[in-house]
DNA sequence: AACCCTCCCAACCGCGATGCT
DNA sequence: TAGCATCGCGGTTGGGAGGGT
């Protein structure tokens, strides 16, 4: 069975809408509510397909849409949640209130994306990204910075810290994808080759997450056995799939138990470990680290 | 002023999911 | 259960805006 278009009438109006357009849709949505959109057109007066309508009225017209510049608290959200969720933006538009899955996702490719990338995060997978052109890249811009001659965001003190930090992590990362002889790289061996052993091996491994308990805080981040914080926040990007599937079930459950809303926005990052690993916790080690004049 | 380039976002397209008969 | 209509989602595109030369 071969479905036909759902826009094919001949004769119907493509394009961008007009503001008499716009004013017929709200009208008659607002006077009968959305019915079938296969027949709104029609009865609204309007020489559009219902898929056209749909759109419009969803993306634009509905009165509750928040439109304008995404918050900081916004941006980490999505983040947050397209590492849980993926590209499922319909779903991250339910975890933010007002906005559309539209919005969501073009204000994804056009910044967030771009972001994760220049911080050497592959926005796909939230990994390190581990190509050699893109290493070599940031390690000569980092080159470049420590002259002191760059006027690029490079020479922003935390942001040079973080990408030397995530060339250090991508390097290693790329050592272990590319050589089976040593363990060196492997976040699961320290640099002499031997294993590390404790808990946050667990969380990275993706095993024994049976529940939200299982998964570290960022305090436990903050002094795993044996690990100085350096190679703990390193390591805290490399969070398997399994993980991945834990994290999200555990927030399903969470929302089930809760069936909040608006007000279990602010929950849900609280059930986020990577909301704190990745970002809130980065800032906060960065500038800790630059007050007690560390240098990495 | 004219042209070119990049960015952004509204809108479109195709397809899977769902509902109805 | 099959066949069809409709909805909803995610990927992609095209054109306007704005900045640089």
């Amino acid at each position: 069975m071969v479905r036909p278009p759902s826009c094919n009438e001949s004769g119907v109006k493509k394009g961008p809408w007009t503001p008499e357009e716009d004013e017929k849709l709200k009208s008659y949505v607002s006077k009968h509510g959305k019915g079938t959109w296969r027949t709104l057109p029609k009865h609204a007066g309007l020489n559009r397909c219902g898929k056209s309508c749909r759109l419009r009225w969803e993306n634009y017209l509905r009165p509750d849409i928040k439109r304008g510049r995404f918050t900081d608290e916004e941006e980490q959200l999505i983040f947050n949640l397209h590492s849980v969720l993926g590209n499922k933006w319909a779903k991250i538009a339910t975890h933010l209130p007002r906005r559309t899955d539209n919005d969501i996702k073009n204000h994804w490719n056009t910044n967030l994306r771009k972001k994760l990338l220049q911080m050497g995060i592959d926005p796909e997978t939230h990994k390190p990204r581990t190509d050699f052109n893109y290493l070599m890249n940031l390690s000569h811009l980092l080159g470049m910075s420590n002259l002191g001659t760059s006027t690029s965001p490079w020479a922003n003190p935390y942001v040079n810290q973080f990408a030397k930090l995530q060339l250090v992590q991508n390097m290693l990362q790329l050592i272990n994808n590319n050589s089976s002889l040593v363990n060196m790289g492997n976040p699961n061996y320290n640099l002499l080759g031997n294993q590390i052993l404790n808990p946050l091996d667990t969380f990275l491994n993706g095993t024994n997450l049976q529940n939200k308990d299982s998964i570290l805080t960022s305090q436990e981040y903050a002094n795993p056995n044996g690990i100085n914080n350096n190679s703990c926040m390193l390591m805290s990007q490399t969070c398997s799939d399994s993980s991945r599937q834990n994290i999200f079930k555990s927030v399903t459950e969470k929302e089930s138990e809760t069936n909040q809303e608006v007000l279990g926005y602010n929950q849900k990052i609280s059930i986020l470990p990577e909301n704190q690993v990745n970002f809130e916790y980065w800032e906060k080690f960065l500038i800790e680290e630059d007050e007690s004049n560390g240098s990495h």
